[in-house]
DNA sequence: TTATGTGAACCATTTCACAGCC
DNA sequence: GGCTGTGAAATGGTTCACATAA
């Protein structure tokens, strides 16, 4: 059974909105108005939700705490992953202590950075590594991702270091650089720029007379 | 002519690669070659250039400056773009001070926050408003984009408070949320905890025997 | 011969429309 | 009657295959 990556994404949405119905002791709750929340459509919301088995009841709805449960479930991870952040600039130092980066499901475990000034710190709570330390440390720790918030042009090394480790299983890259990664290891790309490009350029396209 | 997402992406993907290739002093480049770096088809990249008119030479390739030219006028901002960056907590902070978040095509005008200490402060230069404010700064400063960085529970209301001003035309939102905005507004969300959640279910799926 | 440009074929995802159950 | 679940149709995006031009 393999999902595709539009449908994993709404899951993860759907989860967040139901947790919030929760919250406001919502007893049930529609495809209808999941859909509306999402600006999606109601064909949408139940042709995901049906695809892991049908949960909802006809006539009335989808029980939220049952729904929501269920979600859970296909969202839930095996394990809490040990994360390793690479890129002590400001972003990485952001992502340190910013709140919604924290879950049961994940945490980082170490920091890496290659400026000598800020190996052996503590960045929350956290002693940061030299970059060519990586191998060593992410087998011995056992961390599975990497996050990524370096230098584009330091990020296809960190991938290579990270590597050696034998361990790596995916990555979460902030680098506004195409990375080659090995093919088991899954890559997920964050761009700012990228995505503040593609903003600008409807902003300009919507301003287009004949549009 | 409407230009797809997804070849929008692409297009500023290109962008950047072709930047690299020129200083690289490279000539002249294949379809090809573009695509094993993004890890795409050549005729994909064929394709979504050839939207844009013929600009290659056939059993040659792409003329690397000249395509270079020929994107950033696809690109082309009409002006330099004011934006709004609400919520200074760590990834605000960080995003005032983040390398890859400058461009001549956009800049922070003015930050925005709800904390009475943080009001009146300066953050990378700039002077901090108070979120209630923004009505009246955004209309004086002509600011258009908002960079929303604030808790998931502020954010519909700081929407809210930028529609007020009249002059909002686009946001790019890092805030765990669903929001609602009114129709001519663009809304990007760029949500670190739903790609990580995404990374984590193909992690999983990737590991079940049978796959 | 080589590599682009592009209609046509293919594939994935969304949406429709209605049968099935509450 | 109301709302889900789901085949079938429609849409949108990707890939193929080859004519075309350097």
């Amino acid at each position: 059974m393999k999902v595709s990556e539009p449908t994993v994404e709404r899951i993860v949405q759907y989860h967040r909105i139901l947790r919030q119905l929760q919250e406001e002791d919502q007893r049930v709750v529609s495809s209808q108005q999941i859909a509306e929340i999402l600006k999606i459509k109601a064909s949408q919301v139940r042709k995901d939700l049906s695809y892991f088995g049908e949960i909802g009841k006809r006539g009335v709805g989808y029980h939220v705490k049952r729904l929501y449960k269920h979600i859970a479930d296909i969202l839930a991870s095996p394990k809490s992953w040990n994360l390793g952040l690479v890129g002590l600039g400001s972003l990485g130092q952001a992502l340190t202590r910013y709140p919604p980066f924290r879950s049961s499901k994940y945490h980082i475990e170490a920091v890496f950075d290659n400026d000598p000034a800020k190996i052996g710190r503590d960045y929350g709570g956290l002693h940061c590594f030299h970059s060519d330390e990586m191998p060593r440390i992410l087998k011995e720790k056992n961390i599975e991702v990497l996050v990524l918030t370096v230098p584009p042009d330091a990020a296809q090394d960190c991938v290579n270091k990270a590597y050696k480790s034998g361990v790596l299983k995916g990555i979460l890259s902030f680098s506004p650089t195409s990375l080659v990664v090995p093919k088991p290891v899954l890559l997920y790309t964050m761009d700012i720029s990228v995505e503040m490009e593609k903003l600008l350029f409807y902003l300009k396209e919507n301003g287009r007379s004949d549009e």
